[in-house]
DNA sequence: TCAATAAATGCACTTCTGTTGCACTATTAA
DNA sequence: TTAATAGTGCAACAGAAGTGCATTTATTGA
């Protein structure tokens, strides 16, 4: 059994090829995807079955989903030793408005942030917009 | 001619009979409305002029739109004292889970966050989710 | 004042993303 | 081997956003 095989398997995802596949291209990428790009990845495959596996590896804690501000939700594996299944690994994401990519830094962890008397915080989306380093030319 | 139609000259927006009814609905409402909203409100106008207005409105910074991460585009007024023709204010948002409203803390400014070397930030975008006020029974 | 021009609006469509229902197929467990 | 369960493929739908073009309304300046 491969490492893929296993790290579905710890997460109760059965590993079927197709999620298998999808789960590699995940890691190839170094930046978060959207549904689309798995779609022209995988131009003979279902959207439906890249999106339900999408969801699935969402749900079991493989992946998360970003909010870049595009409108499009972006995907991108979570990190190995996250503890996403406990609480959220509240990393910033960065969305270059130059060639449209989003990453995770996952460095850099979102401040704590401090909301009005009566408001509960349970959850904090930090997204930055600029200039990546590829583009920046540095 | 009344303040909102002063308001709505001084951006350089020509105002016309819907756009002074829509500014009005935009300045009572307390929190962040989606186009959807408006077109309730004002059952018998065409979307599409409702659309554009909000569109010209953004363009002419009587409005900043907002991306509260459920997808759809929420308006709300810029402060009276801001200065977005110059810079963006970067106040953060609180989107309740409850009731599901948006409003602008416009007196939470979001902090310095700082992006790794060779990236550069234009802008960021800071949405917390929680329970509002309201619903919290605070 | 009135015609020419420009701006705003109304209507019809289109595109894109996300989502669901249902039938069919493969896998697993009894 | 068979029944139950999980995964996949296909078709269709929903909602939001956006566009092209004709028509109406407002502005301007001859
Ligand atoms: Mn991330
Ligand atoms: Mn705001
Ligand atoms: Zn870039
Ligand atoms: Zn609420």
């Amino acid at each position: 059994m491969t490492e893929i095989e296993k790290t579905l398997e710890n997460h109760q995802v059965r590993p079927t090829a197709m999620r298998i596949l999808i789960y590699k291209y995940l890691a190839e990428k170094k930046i978060a995807v959207a549904l689309t790009d798995i779609e022209y990845a995988f131009a003979k495959a279902e959207r439906t079955t890249l999106y339900r596996t999408l969801k699935t590896f969402e749900e079991k804690k493989i992946v998360h989903q970003i909010d870049d501000g595009t409108g499009i939700s972006k995907y991108a594996l979570c990190e190995s030793g996250c503890n996403c299944e406990i609480e959220q690994d509240l990393h910033l994401h960065f969305h270059c408005n130059n060639c449209n990519e989003t990453v995770c830094l996952t460095e850099h962890k979102i401040p704590q942030i401090k909301v009005p008397d009566g408001f509960v915080s349970e959850n904090v989306n930090l997204v930055v917009k600029g200039i990546c380093d590829k583009c920046s030319g540095q």
